[in-house]
RNA sequence: GGGCGUAUGGCGUAGUGGUAGCGCGCUUCCUUCACACGGAAGAGGUCACUGGUUCGAUCCCAGUUACGCCCACCA
C-alpha cells in the first residue's frame, strides 16, 4: 500500500511556479507517467488485490469519434479511483482490428480488393495510399491474393493503433500500455481457434445446411445480432393465382419470387379461404400446381389475408418452409441475381421460357419484367400500390439482406434451447449492471432469440474456422468427417496448413481433404476479450491473477452483441460470468440532441476538444455524466472543467505559499476545524458514490466543496494566514496547516477526473505519483476535531454572503474598507459568529463590527471609510 | 405491436412526500497583494400533460404526449 505515509506531508516544502497553467501538462505528464510505470501492473499482487477491466478493443477502422472519449473517460475514473484504493489495476487496451470495416477500408485506402485465387505476391505494391471512402469503386480496385490483403490490412491497422494510443495518452487513460492485444494477431486466433474446439468438442459448435441470412454486396451469411431494420419503399402487387373456384387474390411486395412460390397460406380460422385448405391453385405465368396451407402465423388483416410462400422472401417464410414442412425452389443465388437454372416444379414450356428470361437479372430488374408479364396477362389487377415497409438489412450492409441456403457454422445460444437460455438468463441476474436497468434488455434479447448464433462468414480477413473436412472417393467432401487440429498447433489456417495424417498433396484429392475456407464472425472473437486481455493461452499464470474480470464497460448498443456473446463463451467455457459488473455508457448526442454517427455527418473529431479545453477540461464533460445517459457534446461543459483545473492550480500556489509552520502545529481554531469536518464528510460522501459506481456524484460533491473552499474558507483565512491583524502564531499555523491537509485530500479527490492538473500541483511539494498515492481517508484528519465546531463554516460565509452583498449594493470594490458595520443575526447564529469574528472582520476590511442580536440573518449600518 | 429510458428557468443538469438547487449564458458592479483562464451581487422555473393516493405530490400510482434506444413473424 502506497498511503499510509500520505498524511506526514502535509508540511512539505513546496515550490509552485510564479505563474500557473493547464498548457502543456499532457505532454508533460503523460511521457512522465510512461517513463516513471505509473500505471504497470504488478503480476506479483494477489487476486484479492487486482481489480482488472475488460476494456473494449476500439474498431481500428478510421476515424475516432468523441463518442469514444466519453465512454472511456469513465472507464478511466473507475480504474483511478481503484488504483488510489489500494487495489493492483489491470486496465490493458485491445484493438479491433478483425472483420468487415478493416477489410472495406483496405480497400478503399489502397485501392484493391482479396480474390483468394490469385497466388501471392511477394514483391506487390499497392496502386496508391490514402483513398478516402467514396474514391474506389469495385470496378477500379486491383485484385490481389489473400496473403496480400491481409498484409495490407495489418499494416493498416498498425497505423489507426498508433493513432488511437496517441489519443489515448493525451487523454490521460491510465492505461497499462504493456498490456495490448489484437484481435487479428496470433494469440488471438489461437484464442478464438482453441475456444471454437472447445465448442465443438462439447457439442456447443456444430454445421448445418440451412436457410441463411445473406448480404449480396459481401457475399456473406450474417447473424441475428447483426441486423437492422430500414424502411423502404416498397410496393404491393395484386396477383391472382388459379384455383378451383376461380382466382384467389394474394398480395406480394416481391411479384419476382413467383417462381419460388412454393404454397399459398392463410390463417387456420379465416373462413373465407375455408374451402380452399387442402386444395391447389396454379402460380400464374409459371403455371405450377402449389397447395393452400393454413398456419397461425398468416395474418387475417393483412392484404387480402392470403399469402404466397416462396423460398425464400423473408424469415416468415423459412418458418412456413420449415414447419409445413414445403419444397425448397430457392431460384436467389449468392450474388443476389436469380439462379442459371429454373427451380423444379416448374415444367411448362411457357414457364421455362419466361423463367430463362429473367435467369441472371439482378432481383430489381426481375421484378420489372415479372410485372410487365403479369400486367400483359391480366394476372396482376391494377397498378402496384406503393408502400413504406421495414426491411431486414445486414447493419454493415447497403442491399436487403436475402435469404440463401448454405452450409453453416453455428454456436448453441439458447435460441433454441430453452435450458440454456435458461441459465443465460440466471447469470444476468448475478451480473451487476450499471445503470440497474441495463439487465432488462439483455434479457429481453436472450428472450427474443429465434435462433443459434451463426458464425461462419465467407470473408477473408479473420480468424479462420479451424477444421478440414475429408474427401471421399468422389473427391466430395464428407461434412461429417470434420478434422481438427492440435491444440499445440494453433493458430492454424487450414487453406495453408494440413490436417494430421495427411500431406499437401492429397489438398483436393479423392480421398484426401479440403480445408474449410470461412472464417468466423468477428464476435466470435470479440467474445473472447477476457481471454485475449488475460492471456488465457499466452500467460496462464496473469490470467488466474484477472479472470473473472471485475468490470466490462461498454455502449448500451452492443448489449445484444458483445456482452451476450462474452457471457455465453464464459459460460460455456468456464460456467462463470465473466465479470462481475458491467458499467453501460450512454450515447453521445449533438447539440441538436441527435445521436452523433457518420452518416450525419454531425461527428466531433475528438482530437480539436482537447487542444481547445485540455484534457481535463473533455474529462470534466465526459465525467459529468452519469452511467447509461447519453450526454450532449457540450464545450460549454469542457470550459467549465478548465476552468476548475485552472483554479485547481491558482488555489494550491496560494494554499502553499504561506510559510509553512511548525512539525508541531495543529489545527486549533474553530473555524478551520469545522472546513475540515465538512471536507471529511464530503471524502465519505465521494468515496461512498465512488463505490456504487456513481462517479458523477463523487464530483459533484468535491467540486462543490472546493468552490466554496476557494470562495469563502480562503478569503476568511487569508489574513490570519499571512500573519496580519496582530493574530497569534498558533492562530496562523492553524489556518496554514488547514489548508494544507484539505488541500493534500482535495487533489486526490480530483485525480480520477483531473490528472494532470492533480499531478502537476502534487508534483510542487509531494514526491511520487499522486495517482500511486492513498485514496482519501477522512479518519486520516478527521478524528482529532472537534464535533461541536460543524457547520460554523457555513455560518461565517452566510455572513460573508451579507457583507458582500452589502458592498455589492453599495457598488464598492470587496475590497474597500469599512469604518463599521453591525451584524444582526438570530441568537442561535451569533454565538457561531463571535467565534469567527476577526476572520470575519478581515474578509470585509471592516474595523469595527458589531453583532447584534434580531430575527434575522442581516448587515447593516454600513460605513464606509472615506477615501 | 412489445419493452426500456428520459421530460426540472434560454441551454446543460442535481434533487427530495412538506415553500426548487447548481453550472453556462444574461444583467449590474468590482481590476491588478492565488486566479481577468478573475471576483461579487442579481434577474430568470405553476419541476411535460391529465387524473388518482395523501393533510400536502416535482417526487408515489395510473394514463396521455414528445423524444431517444432496444426488440418484433415486415406477405
Amino acid at each position: 500500500m502506497t498511503g499510509a505515509s500520505a498524511s506526514q506531508n502535509y508540511l512539505a516544502k513546496a515550490a509552485a511556479p510564479e505563474k500557473v497553467g493547464v498548457e502543456g501538462l499532457e505532454d508533460k505528464w503523460s511521457i512522465a507517467w510512461e517513463n516513471d510505470g505509473v500505471y504497470r501492473f504488478n503480476r506479483e499482487a494477489s487476486r484479492e488485490q487486482v481489480y482488472s477491466i475488460d476494456t473494449p478493443p476500439p474498431t481500428v477502422s478510421g476515424s475516432l469519434h468523441v463518442g469514444h472519449v466519453f465512454s472511456y473517460t469513465h472507464t478511466d475514473v473507475v480504474a483511478r479511483f481503484k488504483r488510489m484504493s489500494g487495489f493492483e489495476v489491470y486496465y490493458p487496451m485491445g484493438w479491433d482490428d478483425n472483420g468487415l470495416p478493416t477489410e472495406r477500408r483496405v480497400q478503399n485506402f489502397f485501392g484493391v480488393r482479396c480474390d483468394p485465387s490469385l497466388p501471392y505476391d511477394p514483391s506487390f505494391t499497392p496502386p496508391f495510399e490514402g483513398g478516402d471512402n467514396k474514391s474506389s469503386k469495385a470496378a477500379d480496385q486491383i485484385p490481389i491474393s489473400r496473403r496480400n490483403f491481409i498484409e495490407l490490412c495489418e499494416r493498416l491497422t498498425t497505423e489507426d493503433e498508433k493513432q488511437f494510443e496517441a489519443l489515448w495518452r493525451k487523454l490521460g487513460l491510465s492505461v497499462d500500455w504493456a498490456q495490448t492485444y489484437q484481435t487479428i494477431s496470433p494469440d488471438a486466433q489461437a484464442v478464438s481457434q482453441k475456444a471454437f474446439l472447445n465448442n465443438l468438442s462439447r457439442g456447443e459448435a456444430y454445421q448445418s445446411l440451412a436457410p441463411t441470412l445473406w448480404d449480396v454486396t459481401f457475399r456473406t451469411a450474417v447473424a441475428q445480432a447483426e441486423l437492422e431494420d430500414r424502411e423502404q419503399p416498397g410496393a404491393y402487387h395484386r396477383v391472382g393465382f388459379d384455383g378451383p373456384d376461380g382466382k384467389v387474390f394474394i398480395e406480394t411486395t416481391r411479384p419476382e419470387l413467383l417462381p419460388a412460390c412454393v404454397a399459398l397460406v392463410a390463417h387456420p380460422d379465416d373462413e373465407r379461404y375455408q374451402g380452399l385448405f387442402g386444395k391447389t391453385v396454379r402460380t400464374p405465368l409459371f403455371e405450377v400446381e402449389v397447395p393452400v396451407v393454413a398456419h397461425r402465423l398468416a395474418q387475417i388483416d393483412k392484404g387480402s389475408g392470403i399469402a404466397m410462400i416462396c423460398t425464400f422472401g423473408d424469415v416468415t417464410d423459412v418458418i412456413w418452409w420449415r414447419e409445413l414442412d414445403l419444397p425448397n425452389r430457392a431460384i436467389i443465388g449468392f450474388d443476389g441475381r436469380i439462379l442459371a437454372d429454373a427451380p423444379e416444379g416448374i415444367e411448362s414450356a411457357r414457364g421455362l421460357e419466361i423463367f430463362a428470361e429473367i435467369a441472371g437479372k439482378t432481383v430489381f430488374s426481375a421484378k420489372q419484367r415479372i410485372v410487365e408479364l403479369l400486367q400483359e396477362t391480366g394476372d396482376m389487377v391494377g397498378d402496384a400500390k406503393p408502400i413504406s415497409h421495414p426491411v431486414k438489412f445486414f447493419e454493415k450492409g447497403d442491399k436487403p439482406l436475402e435469404i440463401v441456403s448454405t452450409r453453416q457454422w453455428y454456436i448453441r445460444n439458447g435460441g433454441r434451447d430453452a435450458a440454456l437460455r435458461d441459465e443465460l438468463i440466471a447469470a444476468g441476474k448475478k451480473l451487476n449492471f450499471h445503470p440497474d436497468f441495463m439487465r432488462v434488455r439483455y434479457e429481453n434479447w436472450v428472450n427474443g432469440l429465434t435462433g443459434d448464433w451463426l458464425i461462419s462468414r465467407q470473408r477473408f480477413f479473420g480468424v479462420p474456422i479451424p477444421v478440414w473436412y475429408a474427401l471421399d472417393a468422389n473427391g466430395e467432401p464428407d461434412f461429417e468427417k470434420v478434422l481438427t487440429p492440435d491444440a499445440a498447433s494453433l493458430p492454424v489456417d487450414p487453406s495453408t496448413d494440413v490436417p494430421a495424417g495427411y500431406t499437401e498433396s492429397q489438398r483436393g484429392q479423392a480421398n484426401g481433404f479440403i480445408g474449410e475456407v470461412d472464417i468466423m464472425d468477428t464476435w466470435a472473437t470479440s467474445s473472447l476479450t477476457p481471454q485475449l486481455a488475460g492471456g488465457w493461452i499466452s500467460d496462464p499464470e496473469k490470467y488466474a491473477k484477472v479472470f473473472p474480470f471485475d468490470l466490462r464497460p461498454q455502449g448500451q448498443d452492443i448489449i445484444r452483441t458483445w456482452l451476450f456473446s462474452t457471457l455465453l463463451r464464459s459460460h460455456q467455457e468456464s460456467g462463470q460470468l465473466p465479470w462481475s459488473n458491467a458499467a453501460i455508457s450512454g450515447w453521445i448526442l449533438d447539440p441538436d440532441r441527435k445521436k452523433m454517427s457518420k452518416s450525419k455527418g454531425n461527428v466531433v473529431v475528438p482530437a480539436e476538444p482537447i487542444d481547445n479545453h485540455g484534457a481535463d477540461g473533455v474529462r470534466y464533460w465526459a465525467a459529468a455524466a452519469r452511467l447509461g445517459t447519453d450526454a450532449a457534446f457540450d464545450e460549454a461543459q469542457m470550459k467549465v472543467g478548465r476552468k476548475l483545473a485552472v483554479k485547481i492550480l491558482n488555489a494550491a500556489r496560494f494554499a502553499l505559499g504561506f510559510e509553512v509552520p511548525a512539525a508541531d502545529a495543529t489545527v486549533t481554531e474553530a473555524l478551520d476545524q469545522a472546513m475540515l469536518l465538512d471536507l471529511a464528510a464530503v471524502i465519505d460522501e465521494a468515496t461512498e458514490a465512488f463505490a456504487s459506481y456513481d462517479h458523477t456524484k463523487a464530483l459533484e460533491v468535491a467540486e462543490k466543496f472546493f468552490w466554496g473552499f476557494t470562495d469563502d474558507y480562503l478569503e476568511l483565512v487569508k489574513d490570519r494566514a499571512y500573519g496580519q491583524g496582530g493574530v497569534t502564531e498558533q492562530e496562523q499555523a492553524s489556518a496554514v496547516l488547514a489548508l494544507r491537509i484539505a488541500l493534500h485530500n482535495l487533489l486526490r479527490l480530483f485525480a480520477p477526473f483531473l490528472p494532470y492538473a492533480t499531478e502537476e500541483v502534487w508534483s510542487w511539494w509531494q514526491t511520487g505519483s499522486i495517482h500511486r498515492s492513498a485514496w482519501p481517508k477522512s479518519a486520516d484528519f478527521a478524528n482529532s476535531l472537534d464535533v461541536a465546531n460543524r457547520g460554523l463554516l457555513q455560518s461565517a460565509a452566510a455572513a460573508v454572503f451579507k457583507i458582500r452583498k452589502a458592498k455589492s449594493d453599495a457598488q464598492v470594490s470587496m475590497r474597500a474598507d469599512v469604518q463599521s458595520a453591525t451584524l444582526k443575526a438570530p441568537a442561535e447564529l451569533i454565538g457561531q459568529l463571535r467565534q469567527v469574528a476577526p476572520d470575519l472582520r478581515a474578509v470585509g476590511h471592516i474595523f469595527e463590527l458589531n453583532l447584534v442580536e434580531a430575527s434575522e440573518l442581516e448587515l447593516t449600518d454600513l460605513v464606509l471609510v472615506a477615501e
